[in-house]
DNA sequence: TATTGTTATACTCTATAACTATA
DNA sequence: TATAGTTATAGAGTATAACAATA
């Protein structure tokens, strides 16, 4: 951002934003954002709480009400309770949230595949230097 | 974001994220937000008009105004007419902007490397990868 | 009294359309 | 007629505050 093209925050703002734009693009006739995809993503691996998602995807709760609303109105997923707390919304995806996820999960690789194409199996290193950057720092944003 | 911890996808938005809110803090006490620090840095590079600002940030025209606005209202820049063409704005530091983006420009450099200490001089790698990745698509957002 | 989820509301950001001045 | 910039406005996304149910 100094001189831009060579700043890393800046190639980082490009990147990300790029893959999310092919992400989506890539989601588009499944009629998921990415946002989506990753709450389905989340719940598939782990029957959390709204809260829980909330502080995980570095969002504010009245956006994952939202975003589970749609969801939920679609059939993909199921709100019930905790047994040990009954205000906490349990969160189960449904066999179609099951089988909508696995398909979008199929496209994520592939879109990731061909959006780190030009650097091919170097995208492993492109991982690991991120993910030593990203890890220590898991204040603002997106969490964990 | 398939398993969202291992998705490069996922860990360039939360690496761009966390990078931004770094130098937004760095930045803070200069009065300045990233948006506003590349504005000056792409002008102190070179005299653009609003409409190449526009497309060489990825955003609406309309936008650029306010952002030019604010900068203009501070005394960091001035509008002044193109020779050749009096309907776009050439847009010129004034000595006050160009001073507050050197002392930005110092910052956003010790920003950065505080940023990727974890790497250390493999950012050189990170952003060889990242460089390669973005180059060939430059098609939405922020372009070139 | 505190917490989870919800609703309503306000605020911010971004996009759209209409206007002016120049070309 | 088309383009650069501006303004006003609408829309989307996000945050804030108050409320009901549960702890």
């Amino acid at each position: 951002m100094g001189q831009p093209n060579e700043s890393l925050t800046y190639l980082l703002q490009k990147a990300a934003k790029q893959a999310l734009v092919r992400l989506e693009a890539d989601l588009a006739d499944l009629d998921l954002n990415a946002r989506q995809y990753l709450l389905l993503a989340l719940v598939e691996h782990e029957h959390f709480s709204q809260q829980a998602l909330a502080h995980k995807l570095g969002l504010d709760p009245t956006a994952v009400v939202k975003l589970v609303d749609q969801l939920e109105a679609r059939g993909l997923l199921q709100r019930t309770r905790f047994a040990d707390d009954r205000r906490q919304h349990r969160l189960t995806l449904t066999p179609q949230g099951r089988e909508l996820f696995l398909q979008a999960a199929e496209r994520q690789q592939k879109s990731e595949r061909d959006f780190t194409r030009a650097i091919g199996s170097r995208r492993n290193e492109l991982r690991a230097l991120l993910g030593e950057i990203v890890a220590p720092t898991r204040s603002a944003g997106a969490d964990e």
